[in-house]
DNA sequence: TTGCTTACATACAGATTTGTATGTATATTA
DNA sequence: TAATATACATACAAATCTGTATGTAAGCAA
C-alpha cells in the first residue's frame, strides 16, 4: 500500500514532524536520528526523505509551526490594543501572563520552547536561528517599548526611566522568566509563582 | 615517549580539556568527538580514556573549572560585606557588573558560559546539571533577597515589593540578560548597553 | 488504458564513533 | 636495581548513521 493521497501525503509530513518533536525532546537534537524519527511516526526513512532533505528541515518546520503564530499574536495582544481605552500596564502584563497561561496549556508549544532552549546546539546550520532570535526579540522590545510610551503619556509610570529602558528590562525579565520556566520542570521554583512575579515586575513600575 | 612524570600529567589533562572546550565551542557538544578533542590537544584517544571516561566526564570538567570558582566568588562580592558601610543597592549593581566585566575579560569564562548554553543538549546524563543550575540560582536569589533586606531595612527601596519579590525580578532579569549577552555574539544589541542596562534596572529600586 | 508521476519502502555502500584490548617505555617504589 | 604501576599510543571489533540508489504500487491526466 503506497501511493496516498495528497492530503494522505500532508498528514504523513505531519506525523513526521510531530514525531520529530518528540524524538528532539526526549533524546536531544543532534542525537536523534531519522530512523528514530521515521519510526516513531511509523513510517521508514524513505518517507522522511521524501518530505525532507535533512534533520535541519524538520527543526526548522517544528520551529515555524509555533513561531510563526507567535508573532502574529503579540501584535495582537500588544499593538492592536492601541486604542487608549486600556490601561498599557494592563496589556503588557496581560500579554506575558497570556504566553505563560499558553506555555501551561498548550503542549505543543512547550516542548518546542523545550527542544529549542536546551535540547538543540546552536553550531552550523543551527547558528542562523540566534539571528531569527536576536531580530524576535528587537521587534518584541519595541512593542513592549510602545505600550510603556502611552503608559508614560498617561501618567501611569512610577519611576524616570525611559520607556525603551523599562521595556529592554521588561524582555529580559521575561526572557529569564522563560527559561526559568522551561528549566523548572519539577515546578517547584519558578512555575507556579511565574504570574506572580509578572504582576510584581509590572506592580515596579506602576505609579 | 610515554609515561611522563605526575606534573607532566596534569598537564596533558589541562590541555584536553582546553582542547575540548575549544572543540565544544566550534561544534557543538554532541557533534564533538574524542577524536576532535584529543587531535586539538595533540594527543590520542588513548590519552583522554586514561583521563576521563568519557565525553560527559570531560564536561563536568569543563563546568567546575568555571563554576566553583564562580560561586565563591559572589559571597565575597555580596555576602561578605555586610557591614552596613556599602550601599546595598549599590553591592548588587557592582556584583552584576561584576560578572559582565568578566564575561568580557575573561575568554575561557565567555567560552564555558556559551557552551553551557547554546552549544549543548540537557538530555541524559547532561539533564542533572539542569539540577545544578537551578539550585545555584536559588542560593544566588537568596543572597540578593539579603542584600534588599539591607536596603530596606536602609530606607534605600522606593517600591513597597518584598525584597524577595524584588531579588528574583533581579535574578531573572540578570539571567536574560547572561542569556542575551551571550547569544548577541556581534554585540550590537545588547552587549554593549549591558551595563547601562543593569543601571537602569538597579535604579528603578532606587528611592 | 496507457503512461507518467507520486509517495513512499527497501537495499546498499561508506564513513564515523565508540569502547576496549593490548603494547610499551618510563617513573616510581621497595 | 628489580618489580610494578603509570601514562599514554596503537590496533581492533562492533555498532550507527547518512545519503543515495533502486524498487514499486497506486493515483492521476490524457
Amino acid at each position: 500500500m503506497v501511493r496516498k493521497t495528497k492530503e494522505d501525503a500532508e498528514l504523513t509530513r505531519q506525523k513526521i514532524v510531530d514525531a520529530a518533536r518528540s524524538v528532539f525532546l526526549a533524546r536531544g537534537v543532534s542525537k536523534s536520528t531519522l530512523e528514530h524519527i521515521a519510526s516513531q511516526a511509523n513510517v521508514t526513512r524513505g518517507a522522511v526523505y521524501w518530505h525532507f532533505n535533512n534533520k535541519a528541515e524538520i527543526f526548522h518546520a517544528i520551529r515555524e509551526q509555533v513561531f510563526l503564530p507567535l508573532i502574529d499574536r503579540m501584535d495582537d495582544t500588544l499593538a492592536i490594543t492601541s486604542d487608549n481605552s486600556q490601561n498599557p500596564l494592563d496589556q503588557i502584563e496581560a500579554s506575558l501572563c497570556h504566553t505563560i497561561h499558553e506555555l501551561n496549556d498548550n503542549i505543543e508549544m512547550r516542548e518546542i520552547y523545550e527542544i529549542m532552549m536546551i535540547k538543540c546546539e546552536y553550531v552550523d546550520e543551527f547558528a542562523l536561528v540566534l539571528h531569527q532570535i536576536l531580530n524576535n526579540c528587537s521587534s518584541l522590545i519595541q512593542k513592549i517599548e510602545i505600550a510603556y510610551e502611552r503608559a508614560q503619556s498617561q501618567n501611569l509610570l512610577a519611576s524616570k526611566l525611559t520607556p525603551r529602558a523599562l521595556a529592554l528590562d521588561t524582555h529580559l525579565f521575561f526572557g529569564g522568566l522563560l527559561h526559568m520556566w522551561i528549566k523548572d520542570a519539577d515546578g517547584t521554583k519558578f512555575r507556579y509563582q511565574a504570574i506572580e512575579l509578572i504582576k510584581s515586575h509590572i506592580n515596579l513600575r506602576r505609579k
